[in-house]
DNA sequence: CCAACCATGTAAGCAGTTACATGATTGC
DNA sequence: GCAATCATGTAACTGCTTACATGGTTGG
């Protein structure tokens, strides 16, 4: 059921299609959610069908047609009651981690293989979130202020990213050591 | 198809029940997985039908009859070559930061009381981290050197609940001086 | 010429949640 | 007496993933 308010939220700060909501999910929510497109193009139908989305057909030159979805009355009162209510526990499943806890079905060299490839994919996340952050300080003030609650996940995702990274660096030369 | 191998894993390091492997989930793996039981006693009995894994019914006087389950020489072969494969990514679903993320919906008041809901969550999930690494560190040596990998997946829990913490500790003060 | 991007969808299948079902024992 | 723990399951449903489908434009 977060998906959907997920998709509100985004639609509420600016409307759009199911296209360009993927690539929002790609660029502003990744450090705490994630959606395939086929996952937009049915919650939008759905919020659509419910009455908490409006959508307006958009022809553009040279490209196929645009939905632009835009939140309804219905859809910002549905929105607003919700994120007053205490939120559902956070689901972590990791799959890394149980290679891992299998740890003894590993030598030292795969072991190290495994979490360097994490390692790598855990440093790109980090730069991005920074350039992200950048982004973010260097645009609009009033933007910034008004979503700054919004911005501090950012942050968290950050502190995340740079806790895994030094526990990773730690493990490596736990495993050059052994 | 993560879950097959976090059974796996568990029943590898010690056989047990469906039962069993519920309560181990919650007190070993719960951060990086969670599982519930319908979701266990599902997959035993498709990895009992793949002959991953083999079964004997222990009847027990005044309870129920357990069905412990252990690895079979196929099922140590399916985890070993699994393993060493690299992971599929983490999936992130945090509906708390999705709330934050819509906080243009909330005054300060109501974001506190979301915020310090979610702290007191993850004050507790770091008290049940640490009290399991203090029962690790006293148990059995030689067992802490055999899963000394397993164990560092705690480690990760441990920092990444700071982490949290420390982000969600200056975002009240924030709140507080709005 | 090929890959990447723009733009939207359907269909099948697997993973995960919620509700229901049973029944004995232990501790407050 | 009631809740919690032990112990195992079925059924229905929702959420998510993977594969398939179409077709034009832009950049190297």
């Amino acid at each position: 059921m977060s998906l959907r308010y997920a998709v509100l939220t985004l639609l509420d700060i600016e409307p759009g299609s199911g296209y360009d909501l993927k690539r929002r999910f790609e660029r502003s929510v990744s450090h705490f959610w994630s959606a395939s497109h086929q996952q937009m193009y049915r919650e939008l139908h759905r919020l659509h069908d419910e009455g908490l989305l409006d959508c307006t057909e958009q022809p553009q030159a040279g490209k196929p047609d645009k939905k632009i979805y835009a939140l309804t009355e219905a859809g910002r009162e549905a929105l607003d009651v919700w994120v007053q209510r205490p939120a559902p526990p956070q689901k972590i499943r990791e799959p890394f981690l149980i290679q891992l806890f299998a740890g003894h079905h590993l030598d030292n060299a795969q072991a190290r293989e495994l979490v360097q490839r994490q390692l790598d994919r855990h440093r790109a996340l980090l730069a991005g979130y920074i350039e992200q952050n950048e982004r973010a300080l260097k645009g609009d003030p009033e933007r910034l202020e008004r979503y700054w609650l919004a911005h501090r996940t950012l942050l968290l995702g950050i502190e995340s990213e740079k806790t895994w990274i030094a526990w990773a660096e730690k493990l490596l030369q736990e495993l050059d050591r052994r």
